[in-house]
RNA sequence: CGGGGUGUAGCGCAGUUGGUAGCGCAUGUGGUUUGGGACCAUAGGGUCGCACGUUCAAGUCGUGUCACCCCGACCA
């Protein structure tokens, strides 16, 4: 019969060994296989239908913000990269250049696109003429390269897909109002369809985009305690808009330069996805956004009536609106349920002889694991349960962070709080020195400035008057 | 680019003082099974990362080279 529990001996122990556990349950639950290329990925269906209920419900969220979807090219002239000072001297180091083609060399380089600002600007440039014509917002869902040096599947790949959105404005405050607009459609968008509950704020100079104002981002806690970056929305000002010429005639005959925005969220949410709910048994996956909701598992699938019932009901669920798969394979259930927990599929339902013959059907919730019996062909049942399943997720996630956020007033406060695993929320004067000095002493950083803080406090670090609370943390 | 490690079947690995290339899992076939990763039988699968060298003989020894992984610096 059973060898026992095999199988959790093939996934890496999720206490001791965090990094090869993640990597053990994306190639194991096949999200992803390596690429030829170093640091690439192929992403595979079942690692893909969760980009595509990703995209699907950030585009709701975005076409309610009044962005429209478009497509600029993969490749663009070397010179765009360099218009903006400070944006190139913050990409040049990681972009790919395309200097061959048609069996000759190139007269200007081509870079692969590491991201659309410059590009896009270009466009822009030439769309607005008059204030009638602003805002612009457009999205584009796409894929970019960046050459990092070291890579993870999913967290930091040199190609990656993502949606970048890019936004023009007649006033900063308009740009500035979109820009928070943006983050708080990823907030709702993380906590709601993800279940990963997020702290968002601005970040610091040294963390910030190349070439922005100002970059606000959303910042989740991985079971290890570790921070992952997991949206940005930057208000790039006219910085910009100078760069590329991004010129309107105002309503008072002046001709006026552009506010931008830009914003951007990408496949590491899957990463995030997993290393904030998986467990031991592998994935665990919110039902807004699984791939399959619910499997079906025929059990004595042999005998009379099983199969046709278990099909019966797989068309009741589908007709229902449900992602549902009945699993007809020939093998044992224990190995399917194995299977189907790996995947982090959110419920899973038995059905064998015994249950046909009460009127039952035995549900399996992935999150908790616990099991309930439940009228056959229950399918308002269940579409609560669903329900049940993302709101809890959200709400475990949220309790489990919330409990290794600690505060700190002083250095070593700090200090022991991230050795311990912990986001550190520290009064912070805003000095670069005081974050520089973090990282010095731990591997943490500053991940997000979140708030003011109250007039009497005062720097964790240096000791002089605080002006904000910042979030202090080890970072993906 | 620094420091460490690994390359042998699809995956994970063993391979002794040089002497016919092995194991587990997976895969194909036949059968018995199926309420938590079943069992029996049987079959297929290899330029031992690559190159050169030493030797009657190299997975094993030597030199070189390439690739990948982990830890640092850089980053969504």
């Amino acid at each position: 019969m059973a060898k026992g529990n095999q199988f959790v001996k093939e996934i890496a122990d999720i206490e001791q060994d965090f990094p090869q556990w993640y990597t053990d349950v994306i190639l194991k639950t096949q999200l992803v296989d390596y690429g030829p290329v170093k640091g690439t990925m192929v992403i595979r269906p079942y690692g893909y239908a969760i980009w595509e209920n990703i995209q699907s419900e950030l585009n709701k969220r975005f076409k309610k913000a009044g962005a429209k979807n478009a497509y600029f090219p993969l490749l663009i002239p070397e010179s765009y990269l360099k218009k903006e000072a400070e944006h190139v001297e913050g990409f040049a180091p990681e972009v790919a250049v395309v200097t061959h083609a048609g069996g000759a060399k190139l007269q200007e380089p081509l870079i692969i696109r590491p991201t659309s600002e410059t590009i896009i600007c270009d466009m822009y440039a030439k769309w607005m003429e008059s204030y009638r014509d602003l805002p612009i917002i457009i999205n584009q869902w796409a894929n970019v390269m960046r050459w990092e040096k070291t890579t993870r599947p999913f967290l930091r790949t040199s190609e990656f897909l993502w949606q970048e959105g890019h936004t023009v404005h007649a006033s900063h405050e308009e740009a500035e109002e979109k820009t928070q607009e943006m983050l708080n459609v990823y907030k709702d968008f993380a906590e709601n369809c993800l279940a990963i509950p997020v702290l968002t704020g601005r970040k610091t100079d040294k963390e910030k985009f190349a070439g922005a104002v100002a970059t606000y981002g959303m910042e989740a806690m991985m079971l290890d305690g570790k921070s992952l970056q997991a949206g940005t929305s930057h208000y790039l000002g006219q910085n910009f808009a100078k760069s590329f010429n991004m010129k309107f005639l105002d309503k008072d005959g002046a001709l006026k330069y552009g506010y931008s925005t830009s914003w951007g969220v990408s496949t590491r949410l899957i990463g995030a996805l997993i290393m904030a709910h998986g467990d031991q048994r592998g994935l665990v996956i919110p039902p807004v956004v699984a791939p399959i909701q619910v499997v079906i598992i025929p059990v004595c699938m042999h005998k009379e009536g099983v199969l046709e019932k278990a099909q019966e009901l797989c068309n009741m669920f589908e007709d229902a609106g449900l992602r549902v798969e009945l699993d007809k394979r020939d093998a044992t259930p224990g190995w399917k349920f194995n299977e189907w927990e790996m995947k982090g599929v959110p419920v899973r339902i038995e059905v064998g002889p015994r249950d046909i013959e009460n009127g039952k059907m035995m549900v399996m919730r992935r999150d908790t694991l616990v099991k309930q019996e439940y009228a056959l062909g229950d399918v308002d049942g269940i579409k609560e349960l669903l329900d049940v399943v993302q709101k809890e997720m959200l709400t475990k996630s949220r309790e489990r962070r919330d409990a290794k956020i600690k505060w700190a007033s002083n250095l070593e406060e700090i200090l022991e709080a991230v050795e311990t695993k912990n986001f550190v929320k520290a009064p912070w004067c805003g000095d670069r020195a005081c974050e520089d000095a973090i990282k010095e002493f731990s591997q943490a950083s500053a991940r997000i400035i979140s708030e003011d803080c109250a007039d009497n406090k005062n720097c964790a670090v240096c000791g002089k008057k605080a002006q904000k609370i910042v979030v202090f943390a080890r970072a993906y």
